[in-house]
RNA sequence: UCCGCCCUGGUGUAAUGGCAGCACCCCGGCCUUUGGAGCCGUGGAGUAUAGGUUCGAGUCCUAUGGGCGGAA
């Protein structure tokens, strides 16, 4: 239990469904002062005693179990190798994947619990023969099926989510209004947890070791100087800093990031565009589809962040790691086509029909079948055609 | 060292002698369990310098400084 209304509601009713509740909270800093503090955090003292308070109110234990080391290792510097290479990670997804159903889940599981049960909005249903499918929430706008498109058929088997058909927000809030928790009104959390003002760029600096280079347009003009490329991601448009305008008089936006070069290109809207995702460390969410297995071509709606735009897309595996992405057309050279290698989960090539913006490497692209979620992957290289057309 | 053109926020540009506007940029807010994006703002910042004409000067005049262009 994070201690906001979410969880406390999730408790409240699976202990309603009758289920045997044990409420935990996930302490995940030794130093609790480096994490956010107030409404903005998620791990805080006052959220600790926040949850203590609802599972007081439900009649429950209450428990904190510190994964403060995991946490630090595989979400945190996780985080920071991330940015190292130049990459934009997702800590969120890291988070769910390796702290919330792994480390949490197996200690509950040698506890003899059966599952965890949380908060999130998204929705687990089994199928005929009894094998659970991850789907979007009924209220598509706090959908957060998204950040656990990580999950795995083990973990979906073994998680809870009882706010899955809720219609809004509001309506968990009133709930939580009628049942007594005092976190009803508690604002929701946002930004990334660990860094405890939102400076995300200034955190990494403490951490990484930042170099001035150049900013470069798309025919590799420089047109201005940034104090470390690590700091930036693909997509952006602020803090470039750039003191001249384009030609054009229009904003430029991050196109790409050149971790050896230590470069950071920009360029116009138009070729933020991508048509391409090449994705590794591919994973299921539940039983994967059979045209996975045959490595044929699917149709899928493809998400590449928490929330909006889903767009239609076709997929399929990439049978070897050497056949992914460069499909037979003419046009070669993009930045897809710069490093090859893959994981050792297997690659994923996803085509999309419409163009996607702010494609970065080391984010998640999320498929989904209508409300159901395939699986995801880490973008490893995103294409665009207008790029490579120039 | 004669003549002509030019100089407006950090940047690029508007303004019949009449409230210095727009865009980029920066800042703040909203949104959001990642990075970003987007939206909102009565937010920030400007007439190269010194004089003059005029009720009133970015605009006209003079000088200075700076930048271009004219095979002395």
């Amino acid at each position: 239990m994070s201690g906001g209304v979410d969880s406390a509601v999730a408790a409240a009713r699976a202990v309603e469904a009758g289920h045997d509740v044990v409420g935990v909270h996930l302490a995940l800093s030794r130093m609790p002062g480096t994490l956010r503090t107030g409404s903005r955090g998620c791990c805080t003292i006052e959220d600790s005693r926040d949850a203590w308070r609802a599972c007081d109110v439900l009649g429950i234990p209450y428990y904190v179990w510190d994964f403060s080391e995991r946490f630090k290792e595989d979400v945190v510097q996780d985080f920071i190798d991330e940015y190292a290479a130049g990459r934009t990670p997702n800590p969120c997804m890291r988070c769910n994947e390796r702290i919330k159903f792994a480390a949490l889940l197996e200690k509950a599981i040698a506890l003899g619990f059966d599952a965890v049960c949380t908060g999130h909005y998204a929705k687990v249903i089994n199928d005929a023969e009894g094998n659970p499918e991850l789907h979007r929430a009924a209220d598509w706008a706090k959908d957060q099926s998204y950040v656990l498109g990580v999950l795995t058929h083990e973990q979906l088997k073994r998680s809870m989510f009882p706010l899955a058909d809720t219609p809004s927000k509001a309506e968990v809030r009133a709930e939580a209004e009628r049942r007594g928790l005092s976190v009803a009104n508690k604002p929701d959390s946002h930004d990334i947890c660990f860094i405890p003002d939102g400076d995300t760029a200034g955190w990494l600096a403490e951490k990484i070791e930042m170099t001035t280079g150049d900013i470069v347009d798309e025919s590799g003009a420089k047109v201005g100087e940034h104090p470390g490329a690590n700091a930036f991601t693909v997509g952006q448009r602020r803090g470039l800093k750039l003191g001249t305008p384009a030609a054009d008089g229009k904003p430029r936006f991050v196109l790409e990031i050149r971790p050896k070069e230590n470069k950071v290109v920009v360029g116009p809207e138009a070729l933020l565009a991508i048509d391409e995702i090449r994705g590794i460390k591919v994973s299921w969410a539940g039983l994967p589809i059979a045209e996975v297995a045959t490595g044929e071509e699917f149709d899928c709606y493809a998400q590449v962040r928490a929330h909006g735009d889903p767009v239609p897309a076709t997929a399929r595996m990439g049978r070897l790691p050497a056949d992914v992405g460069v499909p037979a057309e003419g046009q070669d050279g993009g930045p897809a086509d710069a490093g090859a290698g893959s994981g050792g989960h297997g690659s994923l090539v996803v085509t999309l029909r419409e163009p996607l913006r702010g494609v970065a490497p080391g984010q998640t692209v999320v498929l989904y079948q209508g409300s159901r979620v395939l699986g995801q992957a880490t973008i490893d290289a995103a294409r665009s055609l207008q790029r490579a057309a120039l």
